[in-house]
DNA sequence: CTCGTTAAAATGTTCGGACATTTCCACCAG
DNA sequence: CTGGTGGAAATGTCCGAACATTTTAACGAG
């Protein structure tokens, strides 16, 4: 067995640079450094710790992954926040992932308009949407012609032309409309609820009055965090359901494993 | 105004240490570094780029806050993947937070039994429940009694004590466990869909027979992976929705910002 | 052949120094 | 009072060097 001195202590002094940063980190929530103010400078930290300037700065560094401190270039190092980063969380490398949209399901647009035309008018909505916005509304389909959603689509009255270039389509409309127009989504919210389908939509699903649907909102959110496009669809409850995955983690856990 | 060349290029070239990582990229998307093998060493890489290993070192470590490799000391530097960390997260602090329970909300264990005793023993669950598993009923009520949903949950025999001192509380169960058990939950998914309220449950929940409901199933993986526990939620449609928010990226952006 | 030792290789930690770039503010000219 | 300039302060980038710790594999004793 190599040599492990088991017997005093077990954790073996920290790294320097750890310690540093555990100071910092005491001091901040000590109220020391309160959230909003600046850290010292490096320089002055150096003398304070008495170490060099690259252990204080991976010190630092240590606090940034975290989460905690924001450093700028000319400004300083900003505290942000007093806790470390979430210990939970959904990752999604692309966010087609966010729907479960089969592989070969096709988008058909079978009715537009705006929104202050029809009685589609879902209070739901609200928040950012106005009687001017254009609202798309269509049915997505699979390969065998089995239907598998109903949707309405509500977008910003500048990307209205956006239902030309839709006819039938596989992609995701807001995939299409990013590319169009040049945005890049920054924000997606998700709400989900039961409903129930009835009239045109139960007939158009093929499904009997009443069944029970899933219904999902969908708000994406572009460049400068603006609502550019809102959707609704509705699924029968049979055929449907949305699933999720949180995971403990995902960054080099030493960094933080110091808590608890 | 400031000296701004902007004729040349306006990209101002690129720090030393992101053209080092960004040629170590493209070596590992070209399949120079196939995942699964080393990156060459530090050393070798020196005097590959010609560069002090400070420098090479930056570059690796913007590979490995980009998830690309993994680092172990003694070993080398492993090409874990090829792309970049996920874009979109949804984060949460704290497994809490995945809950909409109202502050002052109350469970109320209503039976208890196994899996194996009644009717109730929905093919969803599947997959690591069997018969053994307890089963604990119960229904949460907000604090004026109001009932708020039916939930079934089904956990690990050995863990089937927890029904007693569940009494009456407003904590999750996963957390009682958690604590009581010693479990540390690593993994939690969630699966919605919908359905309908019938006979005792609409009873329970005070609607009518065949309301819209809402059903969340919850499964829990504590250490070592192992599932501990799951869960099943009943709302009515009307009362309870469930909302989800993905923001792209969440770690300093720069990094990976050359990606598109 | 097995087990323990040893040496090499790799990354981790820490110090030192120098210059570049950005930000902010005080100062001064108009 | 306004606007531009310059300098101080702060972080970013880059080089050099040395030693520590961990892992792996080769080697040798039994």
């Amino acid at each position: 067995m190599p040599p492990n001195p088991m017997n005093a202590k077990t954790k073996k002094e920290l790294p320097l640079y750890r310690q540093i940063s555990n100071a910092l980190l005491s001091g901040i929530r000590d109220g020391l450094f309160p959230v909003g103010t600046l850290l010292p400078g490096e320089l002055e930290l150096i003398d304070r710790f008495g170490s060099s300037r690259h252990t204080v700065r991976e010190a630092l560094r240590v606090l940034e992954d975290m989460g905690i401190v924001k450093r700028q270039r000319g400004r300083g190092t900003l505290v942000i926040s007093t806790e470390a980063r979430p210990a939970f969380v959904q990752a999604v490398r692309d966010p087609r992932e966010l729907f479960t949209y089969p592989e070969n399901s096709a988008f058909r647009v079978l009715a537009e308009g705006h929104v202050g035309d029809g009685d589609h008018w879902p209070a739901k909505i609200g928040e950012g949407v106005d009687e001017n916005w254009a609202r798309i509304a269509g049915l997505r389909t699979l390969h065998d012609g089995s239907p598998f959603c109903w949707t309405d689509i509500y977008v910003l009255p500048d990307y209205a032309s956006i239902a030309q270039q839709l006819g039938r389509t596989t992609r995701p409309v807001y995939e299409q409309i990013a590319e169009t127009f040049g945005e890049t989504v920054q924000r997606i919210s998700v709400e989900i609820c039961a409903g129930s389908l009835t009239g045109s939509r139960a007939k158009a699903l093929q499904v009997d009055e009443g069944t029970p649907s899933l219904v999902l909102y969908r708000r994406y959110c572009g460049n400068g965090n603006r609502l550019f496009e809102v959707s609704v669809t509705e699924h029968p409850a049979d055929s449907f359901s949305y699933s999720l995955e949180f995971n403990r983690g995902w960054q080099a856990a030493e960094h933080w494993s110091w808590s608890k």
